[in-house]
DNA sequence: ATAAACTTTCAATAATTATTGAAAGTTTAA
DNA sequence: TTAAACTTTCAATAATTATTGAAAGTTTAT
């Protein structure tokens, strides 16, 4: 495989991966390609290489501007803006989880401490609907909040102490 | 806030957060709907609480049942199918993570692997696919270890030492 | 063997989500 | 101030994904 098939196979396979990390193909696939790009690209590279238009590239950077991922950098003597993506995989990771807490499992947890918090009126499906929202109420917060903390333990989190606990 | 509203609540917002794990809204709303149920439910149940066809219905449970999530169960002097779900939040998550580890994570790594053991020429752009991927490889392999580790710890696998750990 | 009771399949259609492209908006240089 | 260079917006359209419903298939009771 040589680096163009290698570059391609890699950009598509992120991009369909993105829903896993909960964004767009089209998001995903600037992003893999800002990530394995050696220097900074322009909107017309971008719409260029993944042949898409200029109004989707445009939303699709705010977006992932957004969500901290892409950033502008000035390039001197250039008058259009060039993006580039974290580069460290950990620190990105930490960025979409942080992210995804915010925007998907927070607004859950509220909405299952709502419905967990209903009159019991002592029938047996009110209990039920109570004890399950409860525990999933729980496992949901119990998995946000480990997520956050491997996640934030900037150094090395993953094969140090807690890994090796596990074995 | 009353039963039926909660139900509904409780139905529309697991619903809505099945991408989160992977999977369509029908599926997760008839998740939901038999997670809150106090009794096995038909077919015909479930098409008339979620007012859905049945053919949506027959196909989301069978798909259910390949996840592992839902099973049949018989109900004697009955002669048509009901229908039940893992009831525990645990084992749920455990059965989550197993499934999507092997249907998207997996796949993920392996071309991960793939691109990331391209010839280098030496050029600066192979160098930077190669590192990239690579990186990219050990963070999702990692992720996908220790989701399983955690997942696989049947018992107070969260609120046990691996929580306190972390603190 | 027959028919009633039930489930599955799948082509048609609807609903949702992503993408385009051109007009409007903004910034910069002279 | 003007105009060129660039970016954003958004209504129209395309692509994708979910849903329907009726015909075909299956199982069970008699």
């Amino acid at each position: 495989m040589q680096y163009q098939e290698a570059k391609e196979k890699f950009i598509s396979t992120w991009g369909s991966l993105g829903t896993l990390w909960g964004i767009n193909k089209a998001m995903a696939q600037i992003q893999a390609l800002l990530f394995i790009s050696t220097k900074s690209l322009s909107m017309e590279d971008i719409m260029e290489e993944l042949k898409i238009s200029r109004g989707n590239t445009s939303m699709n950077l705010r977006q992932l501007m957004d969500w901290g991922i892409v950033t502008k950098v000035l390039v001197s003597g250039e008058r259009k803006e060039f993006f580039t993506t974290e580069k460290d995989v950990q620190e990105l990771a930490r960025i979409v989880a942080k992210e995804r807490s915010r925007r998907e499992i927070k607004p859950v947890i509220k909405v299952l401490d709502e419905v967990s918090s209903i009159k019991n009126d002592g029938t047996e499906k009110t209990k039920e609907l109570i004890k399950q929202t409860k525990a999933l109420r729980e496992l949901t917060d119990d998995l946000d909040t480990l997520m956050n903390k491997l996640v934030n333990q900037k150094q090395n989190w993953l094969t140090k102490s807690v890994f090796k606990l596990m074995k």
